[in-house]
RNA sequence: GCGCCUGUAGCUCAUUUGGAUAGAGCAUCGGAUUUCUAAUCCGAGGGUAGUAGGUUCGAGUCCUACCAGGCGUGCCA
């Protein structure tokens, strides 16, 4: 509709100031606030009253008065600043009800993404530990953003970069041995004050202990308690050898990623592909990257460290990419991550960052223009961590003292469907408040109830049609029997949803699409509570279904892209 | 210090590439069910959009300064 609309006047334009500067493909057409003012409207006229130095609503009339006729188009005003105001013939109105039925689930989508590639990066957490709440919006934000932009015709691969090869992964490695020897013989005093404490590593140790027995052992470690963390897990390599680190290492990693796996699936987000950041190490690609970048001169060396010049990328300093004892640090692996990216032939990369992460955006915008040439390939998404509250209390978190709330707890505190829409109800780059005693306590509050009570209420209906041995037709014809100020409200809604599902996907939010729902149940919740859906007159009766069965299948298809469930009864 | 983000009703937040009277939910108060599910609906009160300037037909939205908060500023990941 707002395409036909921007036709009309793109062709009254040329007839009106043909030869003129006009950006005829820049005309602005959008959805009225308020119903007074018709269905859609147009600024154009007060945008370009400037450059030709006569009053808005004189161009405004100029432009209505050579408008084609359309029998879309019932009315067409202008209005005091300048706005061309159009009102959409009932006719119109009704054949998107029509439309809906016909398409069901594929009602909403559209082709805008052209079957390009999208490779979807998100949460990428450590496998150090569990996920905790801190993962759960950019987790539940990638997630609902790579359903949309399936939606919009995109060929979405979701990934998940697991960190395996650094430090911190060594040091969770030296975190179960220390539970490990506890277990063995108590005496063995290992400890460390920067280790993992969380109940997990005792369960790693245990597995580890139950499996391979005292195997593992190793008694000589007393005299390094105090140095400094990188010598002790070098000489612990030593004593124990390197292959037997590197299988409690698989161990652990193994381990870690299961749950987070399971809790991932317990939040309905499933990933395409887990990529290792160990796997550059093996197969090179860390080497030649790094060749690649000294070769043409994006590195030198300092202090015995190689150096990335990514001042040149708007960088504040130039970053380390490879340590004075020789280790690489997580930039270095990170680039060569990026550069297989491009080698993988995605046409863009989406990567979700918690927002605390902003300061590495431009050294890795940086790096990807060297392998690429073109900076719009890569698409950084900075999304804001939730605040978690208990009632007045903020909870603070923090992976190595073990204290946090983890994903999987409040998933069950909350529920998925709960959890995720009211994650997604929130613009991302936007700090926000979840209060767990709220959600907890208050259920019929949440937002997500309201939206899947209007849908079964819905349901509902057609359960009691079947009740009194009825049954739904559906003629197109009867729709003009839907009169009622309620009635065209819905339908003015349900045909607004693909605008809001493109212009999510452009904008890459999500919320908008929660927004919208919530928005269409309170209509749908007005009209239920006003008026009698099942009614003797079997017109009347059948338009009234066919309205609520258009309704029911925008809910359901919206609910796919939030990841939630519509139940049928609640 | 420097950089990025944020500031909208008592609270949590919306506000469609700058549009018409800034909207929801929660909380408060008052109503609605012989009816397809009351997890619902209808109504009321509540605002200097951090402050001060600027840009223009028009600013919560863009620009500048200041104030307040968050994050970043490692040869950590």
């Amino acid at each position: 509709m707002k395409n036909i609309i921007k036709d009309l006047i793109k062709d009254s334009l040329n007839k009106n100031f043909k030869g003129n500067d006009i950006p005829l493909n820049n005309i602005e057409v959008n959805l009225c606030k308020d119903q007074k003012f018709g269905d859609y409207s147009s600024n154009i006229a007060m945008k370009i009253a400037s450059s030709f130095n006569e009053k808005p609503t004189a161009i405004a009339e100029k432009l209505v008065e050579s408008l084609q006729e359309n029998r879309k188009i019932k009315k067409v005003e202008v209005v005091k600043p300048g706005f061309i105001n159009f009102f959409v013939s009932e006719d119109s109105k009704f054949s998107i009800v029509d439309k809906i039925l016909k398409e069901k689930s594929d009602y909403g989508k559209n082709s805008v993404g052209n079957n390009l590639r999208v490779l979807v990066e998100f949460v990428s957490a450590n496998p150090t530990g569990p996920l905790h709440v801190g993962h759960g919006r950019g987790a539940v934000f990638g997630d609902c953003l790579s359903n949309m932009l399936k939606e919009s015709g995109y060929s979405v691969t979701k990934e998940y970069y697991v960190n395996d090869a650094g430090k911190q992964i060594d040091i969770l490695v030296v975190s179960v041995l220390q539970r490990y020897h506890e277990l063995i013989d108590n005496n063995f005093e290992f400890s460390y004050e920067d280790l993992y404490k969380g109940d997990y590593i005792w369960d790693i140790a245990a597995e580890l202990h139950r499996n391979e027995g005292a195997k593992f052992q190793i008694n000589s470690l007393i005299d390094y308690k105090n140095t400094n963390i990188d010598l002790y897990i070098t000489k612990i390599k030593e004593v124990l050898s390197d292959k037997k680190f590197s299988y409690i290492k698989k161990l652990c990693i193994n381990y870690v990623l299961e749950n987070i796996k399971i809790n991932l699936v317990e939040a309905n987000i499933d990933f395409d592909s887990w990529f290792f950041e160990s796997s550059l190490v093996e197969d090179k690609s860390l080497d030649r990257v790094l060749e690649f970048l000294k070769k043409n001169n994006h590195t030198y060396s300092k202090d015995k460290a190689l150096w990335f010049k990514s001042t040149d990328y708007n960088d504040e300093k130039d970053r380390v990419l490879v340590k004075e004892n020789q280790d690489h640090t997580y930039l270095a692996t990170d680039i060569a991550y990026h550069e297989k990216k491009i080698e993988r032939k995605y046409d863009l990369s989406i990567n979700i960052w918690g927002a605390d992460h902003h300061g590495y955006v431009s050294r890795i915008q940086g790096a990807f223009q060297i392998f690429s040439k073109k900076r719009s390939n890569l698409k950084i998404l900075l999304v804001q961590f939730a605040n978690l509250y208990r009632g007045k209390e903020k909870v603070t978190m923090s992976t190595r003292s073990g204290e946090f709330v983890t994903l999987n707890q409040l998933l069950k505190e909350v529920g998925k469907d709960a959890m995720r829409f009211f994650y997604l109800t929130r613009k991302s780059d936007q700090h926000m408040d979840f209060d767990i005693e709220l959600a907890k306590s208050n259920n019929n509050n949440n937002p997500v109830y309201y939206v899947q009570y209007a849908h079964a209420r819905i349901c509902s209906i057609f359960r009691q049609l079947k009740k009194e041995k009825n049954s739904f037709s559906y003629d197109k014809e009867n729709l003009i029997n839907l009169r009622e100020e309620e009635e065209l409200n819905i339908i003015n809604k349900l045909s607004s949803y693909p605008d809001v599902i493109l212009s999510a996907t452009k904008k890459y939010e999500p919320h908008l699409i929660t927004n919208y729902v919530r928005e269409l149940a309170q209509e749908v919740h007005a009209y239920y509570n006003k008026h009698q859906i099942l009614v003797e007159n079997n017109d009347l009766r059948n338009a009234r279904l066919s309205l609520m069965e258009a309704a029911k299948y925008v809910f359901q298809n919206s609910a796919k892209i939030i990841g939630i469930e519509m139940p049928e009864k609640m």
